[in-house]
DNA sequence: GACTCTTGCTTGACCATCTCAAGCATCCAC
DNA sequence: GTGGATGCTTGAGATGGTCAAGCAAGAGTC
């Protein structure tokens, strides 16, 4: 079953871009139901994983270290976030998510209500195919075997 | 051959953020290449399929109408967009992209490096798949059949 | 210990982005 | 032509982003 033959990396591309727009789009608007900017939604769901430095939120954000000093102000300001001192080395600040925070993660990811209505037009074979797809793009270089 | 079985929606939503992350990152750095901020790349980007209104990108980029102004007055003092009366409504504004303009999206499409990367671990045929499944999710709704 | 180097975080200055409220020009319906 | 809707701009205020500078703390050397 040839899906769509020919279709070169620049197509590809192009779908990129236009689906990731959909894609933020969504986010946006969610993040907005919970009164958070797409920044801050973004910092959440990266804490929603574990606990992660300073230093390591402006590497995954790929910004200046400075940004993400306002970005934890404005959440710890609302109860969302809490710094704690890392016991091995005190320079460093770990950031927690606190329960509201989880929260707030939760509600953002209900509420991504295009991406999930596109998703459900998928059965569980494409879904896994296309998992499979996109984990090799763009995780391909942490990747384990 | 079962790519990975069971691979439900909220695994599926959470790779869309890691690579939608990965994808923004690579695009922020290529277009900070040539001296412009993503969202002026991503402007860029929707004036290279044809010329908007400036109510249209608003609507595309999903944020106020008065946000363009100042994106498309930056764009347009450097050279890389016009805007033009429309012909037939003249509160109208068209963006168009100059010469110079089409230049900065073919540079920032070049310099996507990190995504051509992955994507150059696909064959033709993973292409056309994923191409296919992308589609389906992100641009149902405006589905021509 | 003292000296230096590096690293992690914060601060301040400055601009870009974003929203909202208000305003003006134009179109449209009546 | 009057009134209402629409398209764009302006200005105020908060947030996001970079850069340069500074402070605190780890790490290596003596």
């Amino acid at each position: 079953m040839p899906k769509s033959p020919r279709v070169d990396p620049d197509q590809l591309l192009e779908l990129f871009s236009v689906s990731f727009g959909a894609y933020y789009g969504d986010f946006t608007a969610a993040a907005a139901r919970e009164n958070l900017t797409a920044s801050q939604g973004k910092t959440l769901g990266e804490l929603s994983r574990g606990p992660v430095a300073m230093r390591g939120l402006a590497d995954t954000l790929a910004c200046d270290a400075s940004n993400i000093t306002g970005i934890i102000d404005r959440l710890e300001k609302r109860g969302l976030v809490r710094r704690e001192p890392s016991p091995g080395d005190r320079r460093v600040k770990n950031v927690v998510l606190t329960p509201e925070g989880e929260q707030a993660v939760e509600a953002i990811r209900a509420h991504m209500d295009t991406t999930r209505a596109g998703m459900d037009t998928l059965d569980a074979e494409e879904r896994a195919t296309l998992h499979a797809l996109l984990k090799r793009v763009f995780t391909a270089r942490c990747g384990e075997s």
